[in-house]
DNA sequence: AGCTAGAGCGG
DNA sequence: AGCCGCTCTAGCT
């Protein structure tokens, strides 16, 4: 269609149909209205029956109406030909119409040609669709927004939708050729929009700072003083490759920096020698340089980039120097870290790692900071002999004997001393522990600990028994293998926690909740040659009951700030080998950065606290451009420290970027897809250039000398970093601000290019990443391919900021007690997961075990055992696992997305139309957790029958552990959402983001009840919250009805739309407020609230409407255009689509009459088209 | 023309 | 690797 515009004839002829088609759009526009509609026409919901109710417009009425519009419609929109379209006979005709010549396509393009024809076979569908169920001239927009078809504009807009692998199906050419047609403008911005949503390029800033006066020299010798004099091999590779490093900057420094090497011992072999090839071979290189820079010194340099440079150029350069801070105020006096009075040293815990094999198994290793001097300092704490801990079930009555239940009654009235209640418990247990024993010491288990302990289990395995009893306690080190979980003896019954990784029993046993200080006491030092980290201080404790949390009444300790550094590459393609290779790598450090508050920009924004750093290297076989080194000498004098540095060498560029960051010390790690793609070539690279291990490990704060399976995990899946990635940043947090975004954020596209935009008003400059490699011919290009690295790095690090990841993570991370980089990765599961093992723990439970893989392996081996001997069994679990598809989602093929496990919440019938009267929003407030408060819904009060029939309610009094839980989170997001009312611009934004954070955390948590996969499974207290929320919806919706004698429109699980009628806003909130205090009175916790105040409704389908939304703030009312599910919100459709049906929808909610309406649409539409 | 599985929303 | 409900489209037979 897009090959001609309508000629002449076919405006003529289209505009005869246009005058009708435009009386009858009216004519449908006010039949949606609802104005004069009689209240209570429709009568109230039947809900049993759930009768859908059309009282505007019928499909067959539409149609009839349609097809009166058939002969005109024939004229409209393409068809210059005079062909009809909805002829079989005429379909070969058009679909080859508009082509210059079909036969010449085939034969010159034959791939191309087919697409074209997929195009507009695609087109000629939609079109036919069109003209059958709208109304070619652009009938009323309303009714098209009903039928989802935007009219002929849109339907031609629809073909860009993107195909499910988010790729387009058609040839880029030919959709853009198509596009071009129609608004060159929006066709520029779709393409780039889907060509590579996080491909991370460009910028236009330029970079030029003036840091500290130091040289590289002093510097190196710096840190020469400030490492403990034990820590040769460290020193020396620092000294290696800065070494290397200086020879680049400044040769007249070499010799000192030799003389320094000298007087250090030497590294073993090879690594050393490779470096020092490096160095020799940069030296040549740099006099080469030298003398061709001395030549044609007079050149004067004009920065190009510096007009155009914006904001954070300005924001690092200065005279307050970051490294200054670093290195300068004590170089001397920060040797020793401060303890307290008590011996004991206050820790803040950042991160933890505990390592699964090797001679190190069950040592956890904790990442955090220490306070030296005024500063604070990178601290590793080695903890050693993490002792197992197992609970052995007893069988049957072991302690369930008439006598023990005197004793223990006698006991707890002090009639007999509480030690020979416990001397008979021991002894009764002594044939169970001498069974455990036996066990042990066929593990070559050789020191361990057992006694009796009261404890209590609440979870769903039926061969433990429910509520408190006795149990043997039993602890062993985890250097010893783990006891079988499904062991069995003739004095117990079950093991539970035989493969509670040491890290989950460190963090639970300790309490440790999340990011906050600890008392470390008992520690020593450890000799340097011996460290495992990378950290400045580095202690070991030996027990883990030397650590405790600080407890918050004595000590108001501050939280310290942490050292975040963003990362970017930029790759250039190997062909041959088909991967990326690194050509540059920036560097933006914030040395200060708060994790307690959200940080202003004109906090962080200090060139005191910032520090920068780019290292760029060679094209294999090229040179750098002439006047490249000079440049980099140039900036580094100028910033005195080295901002830019060029290496020959890629494994040369690996290994200064490596030394960098060891320096910097950084804490966490931040860049826009960064765990998508940064990191997973940075280390693929280390392996494939060979950089020895003592250099790719300072990626993380764990000495390594292996590099683990980094493919093994699934990054297939969706994203984020696989376990082997993550395992090399150990120490470091890892924030990559692409995920946060999509978490964080609703926006169109999560390209730093858009981020940038929407969210911090910036441009950014793209350079494609096939034209990287061109980037290195002229001298302005590669300033300028540096500059773009240095400003992604740097709009990363904004947006992190912005939106306050570190400051919401870590508060979410002390909520649940898990770690914080998994909070930073997204796991909600394990979030729920630690905050319910916490929880449990702290009431003396036993909590239940997680599935591990191992665990897995045994259970499908039991499977097709059982499969084999007799299937009854296996078919009887299998039935229960699912026995909600009664027939139609036939999904029993194992693999794949499930099909509903039970059933949710109710969604009501809407009485679809447009309403121009007031209607009023109610919601329940955070309605599945107040569920789980009012009916006391937890783990420990509903009794789950064998057979899965639906669960009733629970009678227990007590309440239970999630509804407590669940009342803190519900508080705590009130309280936010009390502050919001308050705050404004960026706050309101922040604390929004927050208050989301805590509704998911809180929904989530019955979520977890419900996924198959979760530890604290639980499927009935699911199934048993959701009926609860569908029966509250019923009565809410029967009361308001037919006690309150309101019209509901719609509902949708927790929430009831309900037509006043009124064109008084007053008097629509008194009748919200009657309603809401007679909902209310019902119950204890539940709350329904006014959620919204809508002046004028179209409403569509079930989860498709849109609004005119009046919102109050700062005494002032001002009214918004709420879309909820309508194609235009989602992210599936074109920007053109999505801006026609905005303007539609802003049209059809206007004030203005019918008439006005349709005719301002129409013409928009045609404005659109031409 | 029917059907099914996903994607992507809303809750 | 939170849950379910509801369009709506692509892709198949
Ligand atoms: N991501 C979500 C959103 C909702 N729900 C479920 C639980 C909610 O309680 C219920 C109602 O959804 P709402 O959007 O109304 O959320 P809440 O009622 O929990 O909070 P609010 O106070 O914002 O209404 O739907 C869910 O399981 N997961
Ligand atoms: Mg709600
Ligand atoms: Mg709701």
């Amino acid at each position: 269609m897009a090959d001609e515009q309508p000629t002449a004839a076919g405006r003529r002829r289209g505009r005869g149909a246009e005058a009708t088609a435009r009386a009858e759009a009216l004519e449908r526009l006010k039949a949606l209205r609802r104005g004069g509609r009689r209240s209570g026409e429709s009568g109230g919901y039947d809900i049993k029956l759930e009768t859908p109710i059309y009282d505007t417009v019928e499909d067959d009425e539409y149609d009839a109406l349609v097809a009166r519009r058939k002969e005109e419609a024939r004229g409209f929109i393409v068809d210059d030909d005079g062909l009809g379209y909805g002829d079989e006979g005429q379909e070969e005709d058009w679909s080859t119409a508009g082509l210059p010549s079909s036969s010449d396509d085939e034969s010159l393009d034959g791939h191309k040609s087919f697409k074209r024809k997929r195009v507009e076979k695609k087109e000629k569908k939609e079109n036919n669709q069109h003209v059958k169920k709208s109304n070619p001239s652009l009938t009323a927009a309303a009714a098209m927004m009903g039928k989802q078809r935007l009219s002929a504009m849109l339907t031609s807009t629809a073909m860009f939708r993107k195909s499910k692998d988010d790729k387009v199906k058609e040839s880029e050419s030919v959709v853009d050729e198509v596009l071009a047609e129609f608004a060159p403008d929006d066709a520029d911005r779709e393409r780039r929009r889907r060509s590579h949503p996080v491909s991370v390029l460009s910028n236009n800033k330029s970079f030029l700072s003036v840091n500290s006066v130091q040289s590289e020299h002093q510097l190196v010798t710096k840190s020469l003083n400030s490492v403990p004099k034990e820590n040769c091999d460290l020193v020396m590779n620092s000294v290696v490759n800065q070494n290397a490093y200086a020879v680049v900057c400044d040769v007249n420094e070499e010799k000192c920096l030799i003389d320094e090497l000298k007087d250090s011992r030497p590294v073993s072999g090879v690594s050393t020698e490779l470096i020092k090839k490096d160095v020799v071979e940069l030296k040549e290189e740099v006099k080469e340089e030298t003398r061709k820079l001395n030549a044609k010194i007079s050149n004067e340099e004009k920065d190009p980039a510096l007009s155009a440079s914006a904001g954070w150029k300005a924001v690092i350069s200065g005279n307050g120097a970051a490294d200054d801070m670093k290195n300068g105020s004590n170089s001397e006096e920060l040797s020793e870290f401060e303890v307290v009075a008590d011996g004991s040293l206050p820790f803040y815990i950042v991160d933890a790692h505990e390592q699964f094999s090797g001679a190190n198994m069950g040592t956890v290793y904790l990442f955090g900071k220490v306070k030296a001097g005024n500063t604070y300092h990178s601290c590793c704490v080695v903890v050693k002999n993490m002792q197992r801990c197992v609970y052995a079930i007893p069988n049957g009555s072991l302690f369930q004997t008439d006598e023990i239940m005197k004793l223990e009654k006698d006991a707890e009235e002090s009639c007999i001393a509480p030690a020979v209640f416990r001397t008979k418990l021991q002894d009764v247990a002594s044939g169970l522990k001498s069974e455990i024993a036996k066990r042990l010491l066929s593990l070559n288990v050789s020191s361990f600990s057992m006694s009796v302990v009261k404890r209590r289990y609440a979870f769903e395995r039926s061969d433990i028994p429910i509520g408190e009893n006795y149990v043997l306690k039993l602890n062993y080190p985890f250097k010893n293998p783990p006891l079988p979980a499904d062991l069995k003896g003739e004095t117990f019954c079950a093991l539970l926690g035989t493969h509670t990784s040491a890290l989950e029993h460190f963090l639970v046993k300790r309490k440790v909740k999340g990011p906050s200080w600890l008392s470390v006491s008992k520690f020593s030092t450890c000799p340097a040659p011996q460290r495992v980290s990378w950290c400045k201080f580095e202690i070991t404790i030996d027990s883990s009951k030397d650590i405790r949390v600080s407890s918050s009444s004595k000590n108001v300790l501050e939280t310290p700030p942490v050292i975040v550094t963003a990362i970017n590459l930029k790759t250039i393609v190997n062909e041959k080998q088909d991967v990326n290779e690194i050509v540059s790598a920036s560097v933006i450090s914030c040395l200060k950065a708060k994790i307690d508050t959200p940080m202003l920009a004109s906090e962080w924004k200090k060139p005191s606290i910032l520090s920068h750093f780019t290292v760029v290297r060679k094209l294999d076989g090229g040179i750098f451009p002439m006047g490249f080194n000079k440049e980099a000498t140039d900036r580094n004098s100028k910033a005195g420290s080295n901002v830019l540095c060029s290496e020959s060498s890629e494994r040369a560029l690996l290994n200064r970027l490596m030394i960098e960051l060891y320096k910097l010390d950084s804490d966490v790690l931040v860049g826009h897809n960064i765990s998508g793609f940064d990191l997973d070539v940075l280390l693929h690279r280390v392996q494939a250039c060979r950089v020895p291990s003592s250099m790719w490990s300072k990626i993380g704060r764990l000495k390594r000398s292996e590099m683990p399976k980094l493919m093994k995990g699934r990054s297939t899946f969706g994203s984020g970093a696989s376990p082997g990635v993550m395992s090399c940043i150990a120490g470091r947090l890892l924030c990559d601000t692409y995920l946060c975004s999509r978490d964080l954020l609703k926006e169109v596209s999560y390209s730093l290019t858009q981020l940038a935009k929407t969210q911090l008003n910036k441009d950014r400059k793209e350079i494609a990443p096939h034209d990287t490699p061109r980037m290195f011919q002229t001298l302005e290009s590669l300033l300028e391919l540096i500059e773009c690295g240095e400003t992604d790095a740097w709009l990363s690090m904004e947006l992190m900021f912005h939106l306050s990841v570190l400051p919401l993570t870590r508060q979410l991370t002390n909520i649940s007690g898990n770690l914080w980089g998994k909070t930073l990765q997204g796991a909600r599961a394990q979030r729920v997961e630690y905050l319910l093992l916490h929880s449990f723990h702290a009431k003396k439970f036993i909590v239940p075990d997680k599935i591990s893989s191992h665990m897995k392996e045994n259970k499908i081996a039991k499977r097709r055992l059982s499969h084999g001997v007799g299937d009854r069994k296996a078919e009887e679990e299998n039935i229960d696992d699912a026995n909600f598809d009664d027939a139609a989602p036939h999904n029993e093929h194992g693999k794949g997305k499930k099909g509903p496990a039970y059933a949710g919440g109710l969604v009501l019938e809407p009485k679809k139309g447009l309403y121009d009267k007031y209607i009023l929003l109610l919601d329940f407030n955070s309605l599945y957790p107040s569920i789980i408060q009012e009916y006391n819904i937890c783990f420990t009060t509903v009794e789950r029958s064998p057979e899965g029939f639906g669960p009733h309610l629970p009678s227990s009094k007590t309440t239970g552990v999630l509804p407590e839980l669940l009342k803190n989170l519900v508080q705590r997001r009130k309280m936010v959402k009390s502050w919001m009312k308050n705050a404004s611009g960026l706050k309101v934004q922040q604390l929004d983001i927050q208050q989301q954070a805590l509704k998911l955390t809180a929904n989530s948590m019955y979520g977890c009840l419900g996924f198959s996969n979760s530890r604290f499974y639980a499927k009935p207290l699911a199934e048993l919250i959701t009926q609860q929320g569908r029966e509250i919806l019923r009565s809410t919706v029967d009361l308001v009805q037919n006690n309150l004698n309101l019209e509901v429109i719609y509902g949708d699980t927790d929430s009831i739309m309900i037509y006043s009628g009124l064109d008084d806003i007053a008097k629509a909130k008194s009748i919200a407020g009657k309603a809401i205090q007679e909902v209310n009175k019902k119950y204890k916790c539940l709350e329904i609230d006014l959620d919204g105040l809508y002046k004028r409704m179209l409403l569509l389908k079930k989860k498709k409407y849109a609004a005119v939304k009046v919102q109050f703030k700062d005494g002032t009312t001002y009214e918004v255009i709420e879309r909820k599910g309508l194609d235009m919100v989602r992210r599936d459709w074109s920007l053109l689509s999505k801006d026609v049906g905005d303007f539609c929808l802003s049209q059809i909610l206007s004030e203005r009459s019918c008439e006005d309406v349709v005719e301002s649409i129409h013409n928009s539409l045609m404005k659109v088209m031409s």
